[in-house]
DNA sequence: CGCAAAAGAGAGCACTGCTCTTGCCCTGCG
DNA sequence: CGCAGGGCAAGAGCAGTGCTCTCTTTTGCG
């Protein structure tokens, strides 16, 4: 895989007689139709810039895939799409950008795989604890699908420091869903949220647990939120440890052992077992 | 140039290297008096070479800090130090084994702050509890104090892949700590280790619990193993999202929520309220 | 149609990791 | 005491990087 060798990609400077037949810069998949019409409102121009904006980030995600995050080189995207560093940059102002973006889309695209397998859940009339679990399930499996790209959103950050504020809205969907899961339980016919009365005792405790359950279920005891955003976190840590080999040769089987963790997490957040 | 004056504070598990200061170049070795006293029959020469080898351990930590993993430069720590780059590379082969130097460090660092909290816990003949929350905290703390350096460890992987041998030791103590509180109390008086007798229905997961049990703790229930793996990754998915800022505006009173959350976690592998 | 805006090409700067060669000077040996 | 050898630093150099600037070409839109 290593041998990233295409053959047209050297700079023959050719310059004077304007016959640029041999211009490799097309973005790859582009049938070549796609180039004959758009008569769509949308303009042609804005359309041929998304198509290349999606092929930079198509192929900056296979470097990914390939290398990891640190290694990702904008002009190796840029050579691998026949064009030139410089012109990349008509399309992401600086690297940090096009990783930016990628987090983005890797954020939506684990949201997106939640967000499925809990519709499917819902569509399947599973029971709450069900639901907590297909949710879960897509996460780590998502996360074992794509490891660079879950380490890119779970891992260290990689930029300067705290990302913008476009990543906080996709960042935000799996949690949110999982407080979704929590809460229909709650409305639904015969699952108790629990929580002990005796939980809360500490005022700070109290506090925090108030403002946590203002800002994200109201419906819900602040107890149990409390202990939703611990479950939240709890959920990654198994799936971080996973992705980043921390159970090697320590956890052998996997779905089994993370199957009976987030069980465990369920009960911590009153979904009782079936 | 010496703008990057920091307390030389660092947590440094290793010796701590008297820094030579200021000096510019050559490390100096001998004043005639440090070449009279040789207390060990290791060689002056060693000993300069371990002076360099953690001077450059220390100017890469204060990079680390300053700008995170992946901006660490060999040459601009060999310029703080006023050496020439490709002198560097007598003491490390390659950035990434820095880097591989500074992950073992840093786990040293980390299992020694651990066991340290957990020792003068013992010291104080403190509850099993309260052990383990001593653990946690220690944790914590230290992952909020070394930011970088905890990202380093249990954030992505930042070099090739599959860290070396080397760190498989310093990076199972605190799971290790972990094992050994919940053994202490196992073994105490009061403290009884529940389990449920009906945690272990499924066959796959038994097998793995017995395995997991045979190699960590062969005296606790293997239910009770499995509970602790669980709980050692969902510590550190705690402290990753705080770490890393997944609970910006969401977690305000870090330490209480910390706290709360790690308590069930106790609960979780079986040690009881007080 | 024509033209301004958009896009690409290419050179260049400052930086990086890493290699290789050259010489210095300390050290351990005879 | 002297001397060879080896650890060590210095410097040049290579290939690669992110990013900027200028210039030319293209192309969609009014």
């Amino acid at each position: 895989m290593t041998s990233r060798n295409k053959p047209p990609a050297q700079p023959s400077a050719q310059r004077s007689t304007q016959s640029p037949a041999q211009r490799p810069t097309r973005p790859r998949p582009s049938t070549p139709a796609a180039k004959a019409e758009e008569p769509k409102p949308l303009g042609a121009r804005a359309r041929a810039r998304a198509e290349v904006t999606g092929a930079i980030k198509d192929e900056a995600r296979r470097q990914l895939a390939d290398e990891g995050a640190a290694k990702l080189s904008l002009r190796a995207v840029a050579r691998e799409l026949g064009m030139v560093s410089s012109a990349l940059y008509r399309y992401f102002p600086s690297r940090d950008e096009l990783l930016t973006a990628l987090i983005v889309d890797a954020y939506d695209s684990l949201g997106a795989a939640a967000e499925g397998a809990h519709a499917r859940a819902v569509r399947a009339e599973a029971a709450p604890r069900e639901r907590w679990l297909a949710v879960c399930r897509a996460v780590r499996e998502w996360a074992v699908a794509y490891p660079h790209e879950y380490a890119l959103i779970y891992g260290s950050p990689v930029p300067g420091y705290s990302a913008p504020r476009t990543t906080v809205g996709p960042a935000s969907r799996v949690g949110l869903l999982l407080v979704t899961v929590v809460r229909e339980a709650a409305q639904g016919p015969g699952v108790q949220v629990p929580g002990g009365g005796e939980t809360l005792r500490d005022e700070a405790l109290r506090d925090e647990a108030e403002r946590l359950a203002a800002d994200l279920a109201p419906d819900l005891p602040p107890a149990v939120v409390v202990a939703l955003t611990a479950a939240w976190s709890q959920l990654f840590g198994l799936v971080s440890f996973e992705v980043f080999g921390q159970f090697n040769r320590i956890v052998e089987d996997r779905p089994v052992f993370f199957d009976q963790a987030v069980s465990q997490l369920a009960r911590s957040v009153g979904l009782m077992d079936d």
